[in-house]
RNA sequence: GGUUCGGUAGUUCAGUCUGGUUAGAAUACCUGCCUGUCACGCAGGGGGUCGCGGGUUCGAGUCCCGUCCGGACCGCCA
């Protein structure tokens, strides 16, 4: 037997039995005529004594040849400790081993497996399979899995039925980039990777499964980002006979579900905020509730007083950072340098401070009296000690611009408790966003979003303003979820296509199989979808979902550790019909 | 496609701005000593293509140009 108990299992109450352990050696305490070796497995460590003179001489040999990350199994006694270790599960008792087996030997690792390893980003990821030894990673995905088991948990016991669905699909223009996967038995021939199931989950709905769920693997074959993986993990949700209203509370109640099980936290407010009070509020449709420093808009107070930027902006808007008066001007600079990298893109800052004796200092003092920016102040709901930031331009750009310019101070303030949570829906969505690049409207969600019924009559005469039955969830200024209400009206659909720059043949080749459903009675429906690593991190208290996945690519979508993407050879590219042609450089 | 930061010992970094003796620190590794360690301690030791290529210079880790690799971000992500 290798193993009777493990690392992490043996306390004050297990003294004097005999016990077997196996794992990997943490690390070797060599104190002469003592010898101590910590002995790890994914439950714990345990420490092992052997002791000159008393365990047998062959014991200590194999010991003194130990080196990190040998993997052995011993047998002995446990016994309490003389010096006790609180800190440590285990930390009352140890092994007095009487004999010790080599399972195998280690190289020296590259980097140092421990709570705070030394060992880099790009390390870590080429030797994923020990990183995944060190107890953060190891916790991140503990909890990974709790949450996918609780979410099933709750799902389940709600009547969702979870149902999978194919992955080698159908290429759709729309949308994200897609992976191809080239397809041997028809000649020229692709399968697309899914970006998510969602025409298949309304099928589901269309053949009467009236509540879904997938724990599933998703594909976007775009850039990556900390909180962005070229493969990702979805729970995704679809219901029937619901509206809109219904699936808010059925996935509030799994969010709550889950910070309760999960992380023992009572999640009590969900507020909702429509997407314009968002943007106005916020310039974001993902605000940050953690912190205030809600935008306030100037435009009637800061006009026509001979300031001709704000004169010929559109927009003029700022927010009130608190207690931020005593800025100095290396600060206030730093924050104009902030706003105006090209990734912010703004022209310049303006500043307001309300000194503590009631005056105010600006950097507009030229333009504006005493009692202009008084009325400001009160605008902005600012006290003495207070600063306001204030920028202005094009309405659409300024908002990005300012929140961008809101979450630095955030971070500058420490405002972003990780494990503060500040959950909340944003409703009543675009139906459509315009596409500068293309011309054209796209669908902001996706092209089976429905309409806000009383909206569709916009559709010809002002398509940007239609506002549709979406939703997104949002914690701490993170897009944690979004679905929508869906058409279900075969008729409907083809209108949306059609605004959305499909003839009907191309409609018909792409999706009509989804109309073709929507004629053999299909019940109203909607779902939501949430973004399963990003949950994690959440939950985990990090920004980067690349810890809370086993085995994550690089920011150029590279498995560093198996090293793909990768050429195929002559043969299998034959078989497949395909050739490559590169590009020449230069 | 773009912006920006970085690449120096197994590893994490300092040194580069302001070019100049034998490129340092910590940690890891190796050897010896150590009977209550648990970030063990003490003594000693080995370890470098300063990412790569070119240029400037009497002299380049340091300055210039190019290139590759990595991180963050913008674009992109229905």
């Amino acid at each position: 037997m290798l193993r009777t108990h493990t690392c992490g299992a043996l306390t004050i109450a297990d003294v004097n039995k005999q016990v077997t352990l196996s794992g990997w050696v943490q690390k070797t305490r060599d104190k002469g005529g003592l010898i101590w070796i910590d002995l790890r497995d994914r439950y714990g460590i345990t420490q092992l004594l052997m002791e000159e003179g008393r365990t047998a001489a062959e014991v200590i040999e194999i010991a003194r040849t130990l080196g990190r990350e040998f993997v052995i199994s011993v047998r002995g006694k446990v016994i309490e400790r003389e010096s006790k270790n609180p800190k440590m599960a285990t930390g009352d008792v140890e092994i007095d081993v009487t004999s010790i087996q080599l399972l195998n030997k280690s190289k020296t690792p590259p980097f140092t497996i421990e709570d705070k390893t030394d060992g880099g980003e790009e390390l870590r990821l080429k030797y994923r399979y020990l990183d995944l030894r060190r107890n953060p990673l190891k916790e991140n995905l503990m909890l990974r899995h709790k949450l996918s088991l609780e979410t099933r948990k709750y799902l389940d016991s709600q009547m969702f039925v979870e149902i999978e669905t194919p992955y080698l699909i159908k290429s759709t223009p729309e949308g994200a980039r897609d992976f191809v996967v080239p397809s041997r038995m028809n000649e020229g021939q692709f399968y697309a990777l899914p970006q998510s199931p969602q025409t298949f989950k309304q099928l589901l709905m269309v053949a009467g499964y009236d509540r879904y769920y997938q724990v599933v693997k998703c594909f976007r074959d775009e850039d990556l980002r900390a909180d962005r993986q070229p493969e990702f993990t979805q729970i995704d949700c679809e219901m029937a006979f619901v509206e809109q209203e219904d699936i808010l509370n059925t996935f509030e109640g799994l969010i709550k579900y889950l910070f309760k099980e999960v992380k023992g936290v009572d999640i009590e407010k969900m507020p909702r905020m429509t997407y314009d009070d968002a943007m106005k509020l916020y310039g974001s449709d993902k605000p940050d509730l953690r912190f205030g420093m809600q935008f306030v808009e100037l435009n009637e107070l800061a006009k026509d007083k001979g300031f001709s930027i704000f004169d010929e902006a559109e927009l003029v808007v700022g927010f009130n950072a608190s207690g931020c008066a005593g800025y100095t001007r290396k600060q206030l600079d730093g924050l104009t340098d902030f706003v105006r990298k090209p990734q912010v893109g703004a022209k310049g800052l303006v500043y307001v401070k309300y000194n503590e004796d009631g005056t105010f200092k600006s950097s507009v003092d030229k333009f504006y009296t005493q009692d202009d920016l008084k009325a400001w102040a009160e605008k902005m709901d600012a006290q003495p000690g207070d600063l306001m930031l204030i920028l202005s331009g094009d309405a659409e750009k300024t908002r990005k611009q300012l929140n961008v310019l809101r979450l630095h101070m955030g971070d500058l303030l420490e405002l972003k408790d990780p494990y503060n949570y500040n959950p909340l829906w944003v409703v009543d969505f675009p139906l459509l966003e315009w596409d500068e690049e293309h011309e054209r409207y796209h669908a902001m969600h996706h092209p089976f979003t429905s309409p806000k019924p009383q909206d569709i009559v916009l559709l010809e005469t002002d398509p940007g303003a239609v506002r549709a039955n979406a939703y997104d969830f949002v914690i701490n200024g993170v897009e944690i979820g979004g679905g929508s209400i869906r058409i279900h009206d075969r008729d409907l659909q083809k209108l949306m296509f059609k605004h959305l720059g499909f003839t009907d043949e191309q409609a018909q080749d792409q999706f009509g199989f989804l109309m073709n459903a929507f004629e053999y009675g299909a019940p109203p429906h909607g779902g939501i979808a949430f973004g399963f690593d990003r949950l994690a991190a959440l939950f985990g208290g990090q920004d980067s979902i690349r810890d809370f996945i086993a085995f994550p690519k690089n920011n150029n979508g590279r498995d560093v550790m198996i090293d793909s993407p990768s050429v195929i050879a002559n043969e299998q590219l034959d078989e497949l019909n395909l050739k490559v042609v590169l590009p020449k450089k230069g």
